[in-house]
DNA sequence: GCCTGATCATGT
DNA sequence: ACATGATCAGGC
């Protein structure tokens, strides 16, 4: 494990340096075994990158590295470069609600400053032979500040006033709720459609790949 | 169960 | 082909 970056530049540099590495020479480095697919260890590039940039590992709701503000997102992209699946972000809150704004939402919090690293997540790739592209140090502009709000305010509306039995993914422009548990028996409690307590599936917000699609654009010279 | 890390796999 | 809904692993 790589102790805390200690600075921005600090971090930026290490992730540089992973760029042009595949996942497997990463993880040879780290002596971490590197999976052929990742169908029973989803999350295992995203904990490879932190354990190379050293970031504060466990279940934290958190930015990863809590000393610079800066949360690390790795994001599958295809041999074009552009994102293969969507972004999940953080938690949905289903109760105690009342009063929350965007302004002090976790999920503003997360997406304040995003450290984001392109890798090939081509499924015909062996895993170990994916490669690690150039690192973005991302913050929202004020039109994509705008845009996640909007999402936000109306996704959240429809959970205070007890219509979480009525959402799915198709809600939300660039933000969605999608369920986000081991499997469909995890439950947790929310609000019902008369403020009464219910039990649902947990939800998650992720952003749609269009949004983190023009992240990487406006960046990154990508083909049509 | 809640949170982190996400991708898988099915439905349309 | 792609988005939605479902799922996998690990720490606390």
């Amino acid at each position: 494990m790589t102790p805390a970056p200690q600075s921005e530049s600090e971090l930026l540099q290490r992730a540089l340096d992973l760029a042009g590495f595949t996942l497997g020479e990463i993880a040879a480095k780290l002596s971490i075994n590197c999976p052929q697919d990742l169908k029973r260890e989803k999350g295992w590039v995203g904990m490879l990158l932190e354990a190379w940039l050293g970031a504060t590992a466990g279940s934290k709701p958190m930015q990863d590295f809590e000393n610079l503000g800066i949360e690390l997102k790795s994001i599958p992209i295809s041999y074009i470069g552009k994102p293969l699946e969507t972004t999940f972000v953080c938690v949905a809150p289903l109760t105690g609600v009342h009063g929350l704004s965007w302004e002090n939402s976790h999920i503003r919090q997360k997406l304040s400053k995003v450290l984001w690293i392109p890798v090939e997540g081509e499924r015909d790739i062996p895993v170990p032979d994916r490669q690690v592209g150039m690192p973005l140090l991302w913050q929202p502009s004020e039109e994509d500040e705008r845009q996640l709000k909007a999402d936000w305010e109306e996704l959240m509306e429809m959970i205070t006033l007890g219509n979480v039995s009525k959402i799915n993914a198709k809600h939300g422009e660039y933000l969605q709720l999608r369920p986000k548990a081991m499997n469909g028996k995890v439950l947790t409690e929310a609000y019902g459609a008369n403020g009464q307590p219910i039990k649902a599936q947990p939800k998650g917000f992720y952003l749609r790949k269009a949004f983190t699609q023009r992240i990487l654009n406006k960046h990154f010279v990508v083909p049509d």
